[in-house]
DNA sequence: CTGCTATCTTTACATTGTCAAGTTACCATC
DNA sequence: GATGGTAACTTGACAATGTAAAGATAGCAG
């Protein structure tokens, strides 16, 4: 309905197109203006749901990271303890960019914008899948009745993170070639 | 000399601009024209020098590893052994990027261009600083009198670098605060 | 002195982000 | 149903940018 005007769903057609450009030609080949004509409206139609080319980047981050949150959720689930989820979710994290490399270089290549992690007090305003091994490695204290000061805790926190991202991060670099395979990752995810 | 035509230095000077526009305003904000301005040179002046604004940005790049090595290789020297030197170049590479988080955005935001990880045969035209940790690994396997095979070698090296990126990632993400002191990393740095 | 070549300038053009002003369609209210 | 308001969109414009083409300049080799 409505021929030209009123486009219906503009915003989250700008958001799918946006990401399909990501996908097909890389970030730098996103413009606002090539979103648009893929929509098939004006160049300053955007404008309309975006404030700025880093509104619609956001909000086609958030988009990532929902898709990427619902597979780790999905890979966390069923799993008989807290253990066995870390390490699901460790081995979905790194599959996820080396399958999406485009996706890592997007969502960490321009920090600040988005991912924000504060393993202090305050428990919110957090990146989602970081919200999510916190909540495991609670679990993991809990069921092994684990006692550790909070400075441990952040300690235990940042290590497992960065070793998984780190490896998601070597996993992306382009031109690298290991003997990894990065679809099984088993002995070095351990708390 | 040459009080307009033959800068003299024009290529080094524009590397220089360069960087100081990612130091002062970060990665964004550097743009040819700019960079031609505060050399004093025309806009078009750099394409007697650069084939294009990616070759401006690897050949700052290059600057920066270069740094970033000197830094790494001035750590690492007068230690007692290679456990110690892989401690001591593994919490410099952290601090070294808390200390200037653009560089960090800089060198592994769009990756792919500079950064060439190779861990298998082939020995060349891997990332400096890469270089330098598997001579220290290596070093350490001979000073401990340890045989791994090939494999082994290459899992261990990338548990070290994963973690010790990741720390410097994590590090690095503007609006994250940690009860981490950067500049004091020991206990997680285990071959 | 002559010409070659690397270096730099000027001019020009397409792409892009962004703004301002106008248009259109829908919605609530009279 | 007419009316006015407002959100969604278009058109036109501008400045910044990357880049190509053509010309100017200077130093150097012969």
């Amino acid at each position: 309905m409505a021929d030209n005007y009123h486009h219906g769903n503009l915003r989250q057609a700008l958001i799918d197109a946006g990401l399909k450009i990501i996908n097909e030609s890389g970030e730098e080949e996103l413009s606002l203006r090539k979103v648009a004509a893929r929509c098939g409206v004006s160049h300053a139609a955007p404008y309309a749901h975006f404030k700025d080319k880093n509104e619609l980047i956001e909000a086609i981050m958030d988009s990532v990271t929902d898709k990427f949150m619902s597979v780790l959720e999905n890979a966390v689930t069923d799993k008989p303890n807290a253990d066995a989820a870390i390490i699901a979710m460790g081995r979905e994290y790194v599959t996820f960019f080396h399958k999406n490399p485009d996706y890592f270089t997007f969502l960490f290549g321009k920090q600040g914008i988005r991912v924000h992690l504060k393993m202090n007090k305050e428990y919110k305003d957090d990146y989602p899948p970081f919200l999510l091994l916190r909540r495991l490695y609670l679990k993991h204290l809990d069921e092994n009745g684990l006692e550790k000061t909070y400075e441990e805790q952040e300690i235990d926190l940042i290590k497992i993170w960065s070793i998984v991202h780190g490896m998601a991060s070597i996993a992306c670099v382009k031109g690298i070639k290991t003997s990894v395979n990065w679809k099984n990752i088993d002995e070095r995810l351990l708390t």
